[in-house]
DNA sequence: GGCAGCCTGGTT
DNA sequence: AACCAGGCTGCC
């Protein structure tokens, strides 16, 4: 392999020969490995029950093998139960990036106010929009809520409305709060798991995915749902208000 | 734009 | 049996 390469939540492998194979988990997928150095070093880290929890060997619908000397040999495993998700080829990174990468907006890890202004036009939903990776890539229904409630921007609100302090407030959002999930391994609901197979940790820290009916950790009043973009879509109503809070007015 | 459909499996 | 789930495509 000569590199990896991502976008949003697009994983390219780079061949030597220049090739590229890109890797979607869509909603159930993971890149599993097996054998190598490593790995024994994490097993002795991880507790017993870690592995128990879901079998991973069923739904193994690729492997690439990889030798090396020393018996540290290993796989790379996409394991995919639902089967959303895909692996595709490519010629090149060229060939890629005049394709499907050229369909994406920017990622949204390293997303800056002024480029997020730009692609955020319309009168849609700005869920919706966070949701389209033609507008920005990387962001999934988890991550659309939490970013949105961090910039206190209520998911209904019109995408080319928002003022420019809020697209500020929501660009810093989207950067944390996925920096945050990466750093946690990702957030396992169900069947997500980190590549040595290990859960990951960011649903700990969930503000209002998952929490409808219950209470905004800020201000202590009951977290709403709805559908949306057709997502479930869970909000804080006092938070996160309609519109514009008026001058002078909290905060 | 929204939304059915893709697919499997867990929960109600 | 019906409904729900981390995503995305294609069809109105």
């Amino acid at each position: 392999m000569r590199a990896l390469h991502r976008l949003g939540k697009q994983l390219a492998i780079e061949a030597v020969d220049g090739r590229v194979l890109v890797v979607q988990l869509g909603m159930s997928g993971q890149l599993l490995t097996t054998g190598g150095g490593a790995e024994r070093r994490a097993v002795k880290r991880t507790p017993p029950q870690a592995t128990a929890a879901a079998s991973l060997s069923t739904h193994r619908h690729l492997a690439w093998h990889f030798t090396a000397a020393r018996d540290r040999s290993g796989a790379l495993i996409f394991r995919d139960p639902r089967r959303f998700g895909g692996v595709s080829s490519y010629a090149s990174m060229d060939a890629l990036r005049e394709t499907a990468w050229g369909a994406l907006g920017p990622d949204a890890l390293t997303i800056d106010a002024p480029t997020l202004a730009l692609r955020l036009r319309g009168a849609r939903a700005i869920k919706a929009a966070l949701l389209d990776q033609a507008v920005l890539a990387g962001v999934g229904n988890i991550y659309a809520d939490e970013a949105l409630f961090r910039a206190r921007v209520r998911p209904t609100r019109r995408a080319g409305a928002l003022t420019h302090e809020e697209i500020e407030c929501l660009a810093t959002a989207l950067r944390s709060v996925l920096a945050s999930a990466v750093q946690h391994d990702g957030s396992t609901l169900r069947d997500y798991r980190a590549p040595r197979g290990q859960p990951g940790r960011a649903q700990l820290l969930h503000a209002v995915y998952g929490r409808a009916g219950e209470l905004c950790l800020a201000c202590r009043c009951k977290l709403r749902h709805m559908r949306l973009a057709g997502r479930t879509t869970t909000w804080c109503p006092t938070c996160q208000r309609a519109s514009r809070t008026p001058a002078g007015r909290e905060r």
